[in-house]
RNA sequence: GCAGAAGUGGUGGAAUUGGUAGACACGUUGGACUUAAAAUCCAAUGGGCAGUAAUGCCCGUGCGGGUUCAAGUCCCGCCUUCUGUACCA
């Protein structure tokens, strides 16, 4: 009556570790620490599937080998709980997203238990309850409250700019700001208005208000970050998307571009996620030139990489948004261009990326005056020049640029060529490595390097340029018009934001009563009939009351989903913290991640935004940390295998697999959990499952209905999802975790194949049995001293095991258990010692059966607090070792030979050998290399 | 187009610094136990050739070259697949 009963264990252990607190960490120990954190999870109402809980099983193997080699661990969880498909919810069925936010929660931790995570569930956040996100709201003021300083590269209090401002004026601050600020002495800004002041600052804020060209998805009705556009179309739903002006909050996040880029080199995080965050911010060297405008006061600024291609500039081309469009065009032109400006704008993002190839443009009527020689250049609009890059206007180098070459072919513009015995007749020439320029003035002859010098040094003599580095990253618009998101802390006095103090936070979400836009185009909150500031009591009154003189309207839109996750891992050193987003103490003692684990999707959003703001409270004394996590690994998506059946067209027959060729078919995926692993389908249980089945006629092969099979996303609407509930019921959650991690790597994109699931579940019942070995399966061991073989295979594997999570290599460890096992299985070996050893081993992976085995042995504390075994090289030692012998690289025999030989005394024994005398046959040996403990070669 | 990753049996995947390729598992085949099935256990399993057999030999890590006594691993040139990104001046 000791058979592996998994779920009776496993239903004890978890109990045990919730009522015990097993995984509680302190905010302060004698151990060294250890921080391992998983990317918390939106809260779906589909639940988890088994691609879920993938990261959480690596990192939860982390979390557990790190507590047995005596870390105090922080392992927590929490929810991203603020978002979009529960305020889709509400909005189709009126109930209000708090409430199938919070049933979708107790469900996921429903399901998270079940799996014997090692969480500690004593610091959970979620990020939509008013306690977490207060301090959304206050990182959010500490943002509008600085200023970042280029000459430090630092963000500073915005107290520090106003002192600046009255004591020295504007002109000598160096500040990341609007691109248009007024330049003001000492005196006029002491003179100003305090409203004008405010205007002024809002240019220098690290948050700011800003009409800005935004995505606008008529749809969703609501603005998205350039990270939320799928080729086109809006990430969630596949909607188009527009550009659109509008007043929106954006973060400043420009400011720390370069640091961003440059504290990639201080992190262990994957190099392609590094390469995608390098190329998100996109970093690029040049100048800025500043062209005049025949007729017009002002210039043209343009930004170019190739400073040394100036004098092939034969037109500029401005985007057709640019703001000089409509001062310059020329009365003939006027016409032609308004109905150009016209066309673009109409259309989508998505049709502008699907075509182009098309070229389309318009002339001006203006000239700009090119720099050097003086020479008049026409302007013109062309949509292939971006509004949001550089300054939205470029001198166009045809022949050093294919897309300014293409253009100039379409419009016969004249394509001087400035480069050295370099044929340009059918395209351009962009390689920079290999330039000698020509025609070209000043710089004839020059490299690419030498004549960049050369270009910016005379620009900045005449006062047209400079050198410039450019950044492709955008300021990030941080306003969305949803509901079910943080409420800015902000109300509006005189059409100027002021921030709601600190005492008075959490601003709470109010009750509506419809989630949608209100009917005039405003966010939902717009529909909140409490929703204004009393700046007397400080508390929110009904709008009704706005027009007393001390109650304001509060800001409408709320913040987007970033927003709340880009400083939670520091909320859970100190999640109760009424006060402070963390102690000093406790933001001190755990610094920041040790090892961080997600998915790759995050690369240039959520890990992005976070080291922005991470960055930016360290600056400002918050943090003690400048980056979020130290290490970081992307665990791979594990991808559903769809099942898909054949309906003959136009009929209510369906074929099999095999036959489908022979008819035509519409394919029609069906519910993966029908089919079993020799991809054969349940036909009774298809009927049952959706009506258009139940009367169906079936065509077989060999008696059987075989499915096709399609990788693809784990998703409902694929109905491929598999529910690790159901693998937990059916093999356990201790066979569950190891299959996940023995799939393969952890990094690597993998579909989800329950065919091999049983050779791990044997090796479980195996391990089981090796303590219940007696003729009446009762636990057993033997005391006394392990033979040398049980300890051989015991260092084996301690060496082998911990070299494997060192090394984040956890499907190999489930093979080296196994063959663990399978020795000591053999070797007949009960021994206590080498049991305990082993359990201790093998609980990060499948801690169940662990803590069961360990208390039979006689343990009253949980094995998680057991030390890690002891690595000792002696125990493997051996006295001789079988040498391969090879003739010139190719293997002959093998040769028993004693570890201690000296490397002359292997030669000469593999030398007098027989065979070696045979192969070589009276000649005698060029070489003999001796690789000593693995191989011996000799080279005839 | 650009950037990154990867190509190994029927399948998932192993192979320290170049050193016996295919660990471990699935699947398949054969056997044991059983009235039978399930479960469990044992054996074989990259391909080919020779041999009654033990065994021996040859070929094999996407393709073509190269370095080396020795290459899945290093170098050069291709092909294919995946992932991200894209009129970025």
């Amino acid at each position: 009556m000791s058979k592996y009963h998994f779920n009776d264990i496993e239903a004890k252990w978890q109990k045990y570790w919730a009522d015990h607190q097993t995984f509680k960490a302190d905010n302060q120990s004698d151990k060294p620490k250890y921080y391992v954190l998983d990317m918390f999870p939106y809260p779906s109402g589909a639940g988890l599937h088994v691609g879920h809980p993938l990261g959480y099983i690596a990192s939860d193997i982390y979390a557990r080998y790190k507590r047995h080699q005596g870390y105090n661990v922080l392992h927590p969880m929490g929810y991203d709980s603020f978002g979009l498909p529960a305020e889709q919810y509400a909005i189709q069925t009126g109930q209000h997203p708090r409430k199938t936010t919070e049933e979708n929660i107790a469900r996921y931790r429903e399901q998270l238990d079940k799996i014997g995570f090692s969480f500690d569930w004593s610091r959970e956040v979620r990020t939509s309850n008013p306690d977490y996100y207060k301090w959304t709201q206050w990182i959010f003021i500490q943002l509008f409250e600085s200023w970042y300083c280029k000459n430090h590269e630092k963000a500073f209090p915005i107290s520090e700019l106003i002192k600046l401002f009255s004591e020295e004026g504007s002109d000598r601050v160096n500040a990341e700001c609007d691109t248009q600020v007024e330049s003001f002495t000492a005196e006029e800004w002491n003179s100003f208005s305090e409203e004008r002041k405010e205007k002024i600052l809002l240019k220098y804020r690290l948050t700011y208000l800003a009409e800005t060209e935004v995505n606008w998805c008529p749809q969703l009705g609501t603005v998205l970050a350039n990270d939320e556009i799928v080729n086109g179309v809006s990430e969630r739903g596949g909607f188009p998307v527009v550009r659109k002006r509008m007043k929106q909050w954006s973060m400043r996040i420009t400011a720390y571009a370069q640091r961003l880029l440059d504290d990639l080199a201080t992190i262990d995080w994957p190099q392609p996620l590094k390469d995608s965050q390098t190329n998100w911010i996109g970093r690029s060297e040049g100048a800025s030139v500043r062209f005049k405008i025949k007729g017009h006061d002002g210039f043209i600024e343009v930004f170019t990489t190739r400073p040394d291609t100036i004098f092939g500039a034969s037109f500029m081309t401005l985007a057709p948004e640019h703001e000089l469009v409509d001062r310059i065009t020329t009365m003939d032109q006027r016409y032609e261009v308004s109905q150009y400006i016209e066309a673009t704008a109409k259309r989508s993002e998505r049709d502008r990326l699907a075509d182009v190839k098309t070229i389309t443009g318009v002339f001006t009527g203006a000239y700009a005056i090119h720099p050097f020689s003086g020479e008049e250049i026409p302007i013109w609009i062309g949509d292939y020049v971006l509004a949001g890059y550089g300054t939205g206007a470029v001198m166009s180098v045809p022949c050093g640029d294919q897309r300014d070459y293409d253009f100039a072919k379409h419009f016969n513009i004249p394509i001087p060529n400035i480069f050295e015995g370099v044929d340009i007749s059918e395209e351009a020439f962009a390689d920079k490595e290999n330039t000698v320029i020509a025609n070209s003035d000043f710089i004839n002859g020059m490299s690419y390097s030498d004549a960049t010098q050369k270009v910016i040094k005379a620009l900045e003599d005449k006062g047209q340029g400079q050198g410039k580095i450019n950044y492709r990253l955008r300021d990030a618009v941080f306003s969305r018009q949803r509901y079910w998101g943080e409420p800015f802390p902000v109300y509006y006095k005189n059409g100027l934001p002021q921030m709601i103090d600190f005492e008075h936070l959490p601003l709470t979400l109010p009750q509506v009563e419809k989630y949608l836009p209100t009917e005039d185009g405003e966010p939902p909150l717009g529909r909140a009939d409490v929703w204004a500031w009393d700046t007397e009591n400080n508390e929110v009154v009904g709008n009704h009351k706005i027009d007393h003189e001390t109650v304001f309207p509060l800001e409408l839109n709320t913040m987007p989903g970033w927003a709340g996750s880009s400083c939670y891992m520091f909320r859970y050193m100190d999640p109760a913290n009424h006060n402070e987003l963390a102690s000093e103490d406790a933001m001190r003692y755990w610094e920041n991640v040790d090892l961080y684990l997600g998915g790759s999707e995050h690369a240039t959003s959520h890990l992005l935004y976070s080291r922005f703001w991470v960055k930016f409270l360290y600056d400002r004394g918050i943090l003690k940390v400048n980056e979020p996590a130290k290490k970081l690994i992307n665990q791979g998506m594990i991808l559903g295998t769809s099942a898909i059946v054949y309906r003959v067209s136009g009929t209510n027959e369906y074929v099999s697999h095999g036959l489908k060729d022979e008819y035509s078919c519409d394919e029609i995926r069906v519910d993966v959990n029908l089919v079993n692993a020799s991809d054969e389908i349940d036909i009774e249980g298809l009927k049952a499952w959706q009506p258009q089945f139940a009367n169906a006629e079936f065509i077989l092969e060999d008696g059987k209905y075989i499915v096709g099979r399609e990788v693809e996303k784990m998703s409902k609407r694929w109905f491929n999802v598999v529910n690790p509930d159901d693998i937990c019921e059916q093999y356990g959650a201790d066979t569950l975790r190891m299959y996940e991690m023995f799939l393969g790597p952890i990094d690597q994109a993998k579909p989800w194949n329950t065919a091999g699931i049983t050779g791990v579940h044997s090796f479980l019942k195996k391990l089981w049995k090796l303590f219940h070995s007696g003729d009446n399966d009762a636990f057993e061991v033997t005391e006394g001293d392990p033979s040398k073989e049980n300890l051989k295979t015991l260092h084996k594997t301690i060496k082998k095991v911990e070299e494997d999570i060192e090394n984040f290599s956890f499907n190999t460890s489930v093979s080296t258990f196994m063959i663990a096992v399978n020795e000591l299985t053999a070797q007949k070996c009960t021994h206590r010692g080498i049991l305990s050893d082993l359990m201790v081993l093998i609980s990060p992976y499948a801690p169940h059966i662990s803590e069961e085995l360990w208390e039979k042995l006689g343990n009253t504390e949980s094995i998680s607090t057991a030390p890690f075994p002891i690595f000792e090289a002696s125990h493997l030692v051996e006295s001789s070792k079988e040498y391969p012998i090879s003739f010139n690289g190719k293997m002959r025999f093998k040769l028993e030979l004693p570890l201690d030989m000296s490397k002359e005394d292997i030669e000469a024994a593999v030398l007098s050998h027989e065979k070696t005398q045979q192969y070589l046959d009276g000649r005698t040996p060029k070489k003999v290399i001796v690789v000593p403990g693995k191989i011996v070669n000799v080279v005839g």
